[in-house]
DNA sequence: AGAATATGTTAGTACTTCCTAATAAAGATA
DNA sequence: TATCTTTATTAGGAAGTACTAACATATTCT
């Protein structure tokens, strides 16, 4: 389904979803201050995406998700707040830490640990 | 303090001290096995560690951890056991996959959300 | 419009990690 | 001991991601 993307081109996707939600349009420049990289490695990195069909980009231009990229981005996007908020609010870690770690983390927990992790916030929420 | 060393290094190091718990010696062959993995990337990947003083390692000879890659070896092995636990015990997550989890997730998780994470299962157990 | 500035791309390089194929050394056996 | 088998290393290369320096295009301002 989900083709085999690695996880910085995960991050290029979340990084392009989260400006595109802040501002009008999303240039390599943003994207490079959001990822901490230089520009260069963004236009090489865009390249990759859109070979796969996961954002739409004509040189010297703009950057769009497409649906696809979308998906992606939102899945990650959902996975971050997922632990940012048992990293935050549950383990009383600061908002810095917090979405740091998270940042890394949603790459690496699988489907079958978030699903059972958003199931324990609920408990836990329910029985406070 | 802990030099800056790479996930992948890491995870030699914490395959090696398992491999030195289980058997009299270590040898290029169980590591590979151990990380899936080809003999040459073992071999590599040893002097990598030797040039950082974090293993001994003599030409078609055993490899054994110096005290430092040791210090490392445990921190991470700690750091899969309290994560597996959290994981299997408390989100009831199947134990292979926690295992899984836990590998990727060693590397990810800061020091500080790893502390908290300790105190919180800790809460949890005593209040069972 | 033309010059100055801002933004983006290309070219070339480095580093990390892995691989296969070929070679070397060590260990086992006849 | 000579040979066979197992284990390890070297050589050479690929993929992914990042960088700097140089160049190209777009935008802004006078």
């Amino acid at each position: 389904m989900t083709k085999e993307i690695t996880p910085t081109m995960q991050d290029y996707l979340e990084a392009i979803g989260q400006l595109g939600s802040e501002e009008q349009v999303v240039r390599v420049k943003n994207i490079a201050r959001q990822m901490n990289v230089k520009m260069p490695s963004v236009t090489e990195a865009l390249k990759t995406l859109a070979r796969n069909g996961l954002i739409r980009h004509e040189k010297y231009g703009y950057v769009q998700l497409t649906q696809r990229g979308e998906n992606i981005a939102e899945e990650i996007y959902s996975r971050h707040q997922t632990l940012f908020k048992f990293l935050n609010e549950i383990l009383r870690i600061d908002p810095r830490t917090a979405d740091e770690d998270a940042c890394r983390m949603e790459h690496t927990i699988s489907s079958t640990a978030l699903k059972k992790l958003i199931e324990f916030i609920k408990t836990l929420e329910s029985s406070a």
